[in-house]
DNA sequence: GCATCGATGTGTACGATGCCCACATTGAAG
DNA sequence: CTTCAATGTGGGCATCGTACACATCGATGC
């Protein structure tokens, strides 16, 4: 009894609460926010005491900054799974994509990665380098080293405030392929390498 | 007795708390985070009941969303009282760092204005438009019309970006004018406008 | 086989919080 | 001077994070 979730335990002990706590909290803040996210609805659809998770997280922030570093881990999975392209253009864009992406899917879990809840935590930070080298490896295969420092900033920092916005509908509610093309126009305008790279100028004609 | 803050009134009516209110919680703010922020802990400060605000604010989320609204509006004053540069870049740029300064002058205030603590809130939403209404209208002078709306969004969210990059200490502690300086190369290497125009292209020499 | 022990989960408890309710106080209008 | 609506107070409830003591179990040594 009491199994609301994958318990590969018998009965008093879950096997890997440690794990199953982390499923838990994902499929809780996927549902509602972080924030409204409490601990004990963590335990309770895991299935266990509510105290049972301080056996594997010294806090609620512990909890929280494991789940944030999962996702980190998986952001730099689709990050590195871009095709390494001919076009510097469309690589840069298919990463842009793929983070958003990510943030589209997993809005809770974004939120928190990027929330202040977990934010100072050390495991956040490190799965977030993590996830930043990924980026700076492509750029810095791809730009002149004076450029790398700024285009690396420059796009994470471009594309975190491109899912905010998209996450918080401040742009709208788009499809999937709509976000996708949205990004596209924002990062090749940013960067101006519009569709027409012959355009006149970078602000237009005075 | 009982006046910690500001109160015009006399001993049981308090005069105008609820704008004592908004800034007890803003001084809250800037030393703590929000979401550590208890509504009973700006009741506190400003020297009243626990159930007061209760009577100006609907929920704790209203009094947040009427602090995040004025956020909105002070950052919107920065933002207009740039100076109309001559050059597009030096304005652009100028915006950015007005909105980054903004942010690393009121921490506090800032992530609640673009946390998701209040950020579905009307009075959020609409203080917000209409400062993202100042810089698209700064935009409008400076690029051409195909350009205009994916240069708003992306700097934008370009600059939060940065700004939430800079707030979390994931670019180290720079000063004022690092943090500024910091900004305008990145926006210049972003715009591809840096301090030489004429550079090899926009990643460099392959 | 069986006792033992460390790891893991439970139960109880405390202070704090957001918010609902009924009540108290007040300045101003009649 | 009375009355009333606006405003502040106090008590209460469900919930939360988490500290403490206790219960239970699987592996380990004999």
């Amino acid at each position: 009894m009491w199994t609301l979730s994958t318990s590969t335990g018998s009965g008093y002990h879950h096997g890997d609460l440690r794990a199953a706590l982390l499923d838990s909290a994902l499929a809780l803040l996927d549902t509602e926010g972080p924030g409204e996210l409490s601990l004990r609805a963590v335990a309770r659809h895991a299935g266990v005491s509510p105290n049972a998770p301080y056996r594997h997280y010294r806090d609620k922030e512990a909890l929280l900054a494991a789940l944030a570093a999962r996702g980190f881990t998986e952001l730099g999975e689709r990050l590195a799974a871009v095709a390494p392209g001919d076009a510097p253009d469309a690589e840069v864009i298919a990463m842009a994509c793929a983070a958003v992406d990510y943030a589209l899917d997993h809005p809770g879990v974004y939120r928190l990665m990027f929330g202040q809840a977990c934010s100072s935590h050390p495991d956040t930070i490190a799965a977030s380098d993590a996830a930043i080298a990924i980026v700076a490896e492509r750029i810095a295969a791809i730009a002149e080293p004076e450029r790398r420092e700024p285009l690396r900033i420059g796009i994470w920092a471009l594309v975190h405030g491109l899912s905010t916005l998209l996450l918080d509908e401040r742009l709208g509610t788009p499809t999937r392929a709509e976000a996708d093309a949205l990004v596209e126009t924002v990062v090749r305008t940013m960067l101006g390498t519009g569709p027409d790279v012959s355009a006149p100028g970078r602000w237009g004609a005075p």
